[in-house]
DNA sequence: CTGTTAGCGCCTTCAT
DNA sequence: ATGAAGGCGCTAACAG
């Protein structure tokens, strides 16, 4: 006597008075079937709790109903979060498991690439947000696994990303637009050779704007900062400056809003002292009423989703390469240059 | 002729001159293969860049390497984020997957409860930080899948949690310590009658403190928010207090960060003003400066993980309830009573 | 220590 | 429209 809770296809298929073959089939919807047999089966399947093992049946089906999402962060990041519930959503919709892996840092970031243990258990993969190296491209390369990049670009694979450059470029234009022409950069500077990440793209928009609107190369003033939460160092060097600019152009909310506090410490307030804008649109930006270039995760999240499903299904996506706009959002962190004067 | 990256145990033992089931038994390491032989089979998958199907493995074994984790909440959140972080972390060392589950509203929580898409697809379910009904925990009670709650107790499940009430009690008295005697309580008060959250257990702890301080009952005040970002509303409603409280405690660091702000914009600022805690130790919280009743959620992570890993292999964990401490962490929102005057 | 033999639970031809 | 049979890739006795 099977208990409920482990029913089998087999029991199933005994208590509807049918054929394992027909439970499959009725209970996948096959048009095959017919309207009372599936109504039997779906009784006794009820009846019994029974429930599909995707283990068993992706054995047999060849397919895993199950996708992965490789981050390369905590997963308690913004980042990392928002995009999992973009793809989360989308593949419930279909049906399919979510399954994680992470490599937040040296050792887990090697033990995936030796060990691949995606491979062969899930149908395809999603790399979020991650600067691969060469030879790790290479090695996913030959997984001969469905692959979707999420903010990084790679010949010959799908992707999706935003275009860091361009939402930058606008971001510094609005800044322009407000009359300001001191405007400086801060960059997070994670000063890891060989990779080119998203701050390195989003300072080129910093630069495309200045010179668009002429500003000479040697008025730039660029701000580094070696992790996202060191606003105090920021703030320091800015005052530092013989003659300090009146906006400031961030890389990422975090950081911008770290350099925020600290200059509020300092007595200098946005946007009554300097204009600031930042990048991301992080949860805390709109808290903090931070002006800043929003990009749309869950867009990324849910496109990502999609080219994975489409492959995973065998299909050949029509538009193998999504870019998704950027948007700039105007909160209370931007505003005209300072009129001089006492404070 | 296989592909390299679909190669079966039979290629590998084809090429390694041995049976599959010698070649499953090297690859898992097995005592009983002669170390020659394990090397020859290890080379041979290598070789083949060979990855063992888990679902092929977990229908053989009837264990499938896979736990789940029911999230209550977007998966973005402070708390999702970080306790699927710790739950990560401990199951890669045991090289068992993540799969995540989430129910984030009214819709994906009936579709859960009602296709149970765990049922014999993982080995093991974290419930995570979720109010359930009854019926809920009975439904899932019917799985015959073990369960391991956490910061929910139920009688008989397996349980990681922490003291909230006594938490709060801890964060309350040190505010005592600090001389404050008008002291109030900020709650989140989301409105769902039958549902015990956490907010009324730390709202417990509040009361405790201020009674063991002899605070009159009728000399304690409540705000409440609707949301943990009405930092608006009451900042209004303190305002409005005849007798203001000379410091605050709040129920979340994610409400408290909301009011602090808001409470700022009217010229209150910490602790020049008013002292403020928090609860939870929100990432956020570090970089605000904002004083809190630390959750060690990566504990609360850990150690689920942990009775999830040793229910999934059969064992019976020797202390199913765990209880990890709270910590008060002083950082600049909380200080002596303010001494009236002029500012 | 290693090979042989049965399945694990489902899906998919191929018959009927 | 349904059933029978074989196999997906691996593991677990059972032999030897």
């Amino acid at each position: 006597m099977p208990t409920d809770s482990h029913a089998s296809m087999a029991d199933v298929a005994r208590l509807a008075g049918v054929s394992v073959a027909t439970v499959s089939r009725a209970l996948r919807g096959s048009p095959l079937v017919s309207a009372e047999t599936t109504a039997r089966v779906t009784a006794a399947a009820d009846e019994l709790s029974f429930a599909i093992s995707r283990a068993a049946s992706g054995l047999a089906r060849g397919r895993l109903g199950r996708i992965g999402v490789l981050v390369g962060a905590p997963l308690r990041t913004w980042f990392s979060g928002s995009v999992l519930d973009a793809v989360y959503a989308r593949l419930a919709q279909a049906d399919v498991e979510l399954t994680i892996f992470r490599t937040q840092d040296a050792a887990e970031r090697e033990a995936f690439f030796t060990r691949l243990p995606a491979r062969r258990n899930v149908d395809a993969l999603i790399v979020a947000s991650f600067e691969l190296t060469g030879a790790e491209r290479a090695r996913l390369a030959s997984l001969d696994l469905p692959l979707v990049y999420l903010n990084q670009r790679v010949r010959g694979v799908p992707s999706v990303a935003i275009d860091d450059a361009g939402g930058m470029q606008e971001g510094v234009q609005s800044l322009l637009d407000h009359g300001h022409r001191r405007i400086g950069f801060v960059r997070t500077d994670l000063r890891q050779p060989g990779f080119v990440f998203s701050s390195d793209r989003r300072i080129e928009g910093y630069r495309r704007a200045m010179a668009a609107a002429g500003v000479p190369e040697q008025d730039l003033v660029v701000l580094s900062a070696p992790s996202p939460d060191a606003g105090e160092l920021v703030a320091r060097s800015y005052r530092a400056l013989a003659d300090p600019p009146t906006a400031l152009a961030v890389d990422s909310d975090d950081l911008a809003l770290s350099v925020l506090v600290e200059l509020d410490q300092g007595g200098v307030r946005a946007p009554r002292d300097i204009s600031v804008i930042g990048f991301d649109d992080h949860a805390y930006a709109a808290r903090m009423g931070l002006s800043t270039v929003a990009q749309p995760v869950d867009d990324l999240g849910t496109e990502a989703a999609d080219l994975a499903l489409m492959l995973a299904a065998g299909e050949v996506p029509t538009h193998p390469d999504v870019l998704v706009a950027t948007r700039v959002v105007h909160r209370l962190t931007t505003g005209p240059v300072p009129t001089p004067g006492p404070r």
